[in-house]
DNA sequence: CTCTTAACCTGGACGC
DNA sequence: TGCGTCCAGGTTAAGA
């Protein structure tokens, strides 16, 4: 890459200085995921980004004008340019050193599509706890990846009520949760993401799980799977959607 | 250590 | 039409 441009000095944390002092003129040698995180791999160390909930990384031609919510560019040596917009600004662009790791992935939890996630690993994490089982999945140091939204299909496709404490959930029904998170993820990948208001994926298309939603946003709507009108509540200060019948 | 709450930010939806 | 208000999202910081 040959220059880095900052439209501002700040995204949901400052920018650090690396990011302009250190990257111009350094060779991308990787490029890796952790968690929501992504990683640039150069010489001195790596790019850590966030895109939040509405960030977007995309490589346009040279002299693309730069419109609203564009906040980084970086020059690629092909021409090109890889910018980095982010209408909300719940993304963030962080500077990892080399052979150091962020406090920020420290302390992540198994990526759900790993062998190390399983119902065998949440029912010994969730011993103990009296947080509910919804807010113990969306814990980044229990699994990575599981947003409000998965979080809740997830627990439908379980029958598990997500004010269920988390202690008190047996070995099988984690069993049966892992496999729900398992399935969920792959399958709202397979269909491109959820869209929920101007989520594009990288193709430019909308995401299609919406339609395939269960309890997700349907709050009072009838439960596809018995028809009983679905509940909605707020856990950990998110909007929560189960259908108590088919939820316990 | 665990748990809860507030905060970050903007655009869109809604009510007046 | 225009304005104010509320909410969504992922994640962490701070406080209890």
């Amino acid at each position: 890459m040959t220059g880095v441009t900052l439209r501002r000095p700040d995204l949901r944390w400052p920018i650090p200085a690396e990011i302009s002092s250190l990257l111009p003129g350094q060779e991308i040698i990787g490029l890796r995921r952790r968690a929501k995180y992504l990683l640039v791999d150069t010489a001195p160390g790596s790019a850590l980004l966030h895109l939040g909930m509405s960030g977007s990384l995309r490589v346009l031609p040279a002299n693309t004008p730069a419109t609203a919510h564009d906040h980084v560019d970086v020059a690629l040596d092909s021409g090109k340019v890889l910018r980095f917009n982010d209408p909300r600004r719940f993304g963030c662009l962080l500077w990892q050193p080399a052979g150091s790791i962020h406090d920020l992935l420290r302390n992540l939890g198994p990526e759900p599509l790993s062998d190390d996630f399983s119902g065998d690993y949440l029912f010994d994490r969730s011993r103990g706890r009296s947080a509910s089982i919804k807010t113990f999945l969306m814990d980044q140091s229990i699994v990575v990846g599981v947003g409000n939204i998965y979080v809740a299909e997830s627990l439908f496709r379980a029958g598990i009520a997500p004010a269920r404490q988390a202690g008190r959930v047996s070995r099988d029904r984690y069993g049966a949760l892992a496999a729900a998170v398992r399935a969920i993820l792959a399958h709202a990948i397979q269909r491109g993401g959820t869209t929920l208001r101007d989520f594009i994926n990288p193709d430019g298309a909308p995401g299609y799980f919406e339609q395939e939603l269960f309890v997700y946003g349907r709050e009072d709507e009838a439960c596809k799977r018995c028809g009983r009108a679905l509940k909605g509540s707020r856990l950990g200060n998110r909007a929560t959607a189960w259908c108590s019948h088919c939820q316990k």
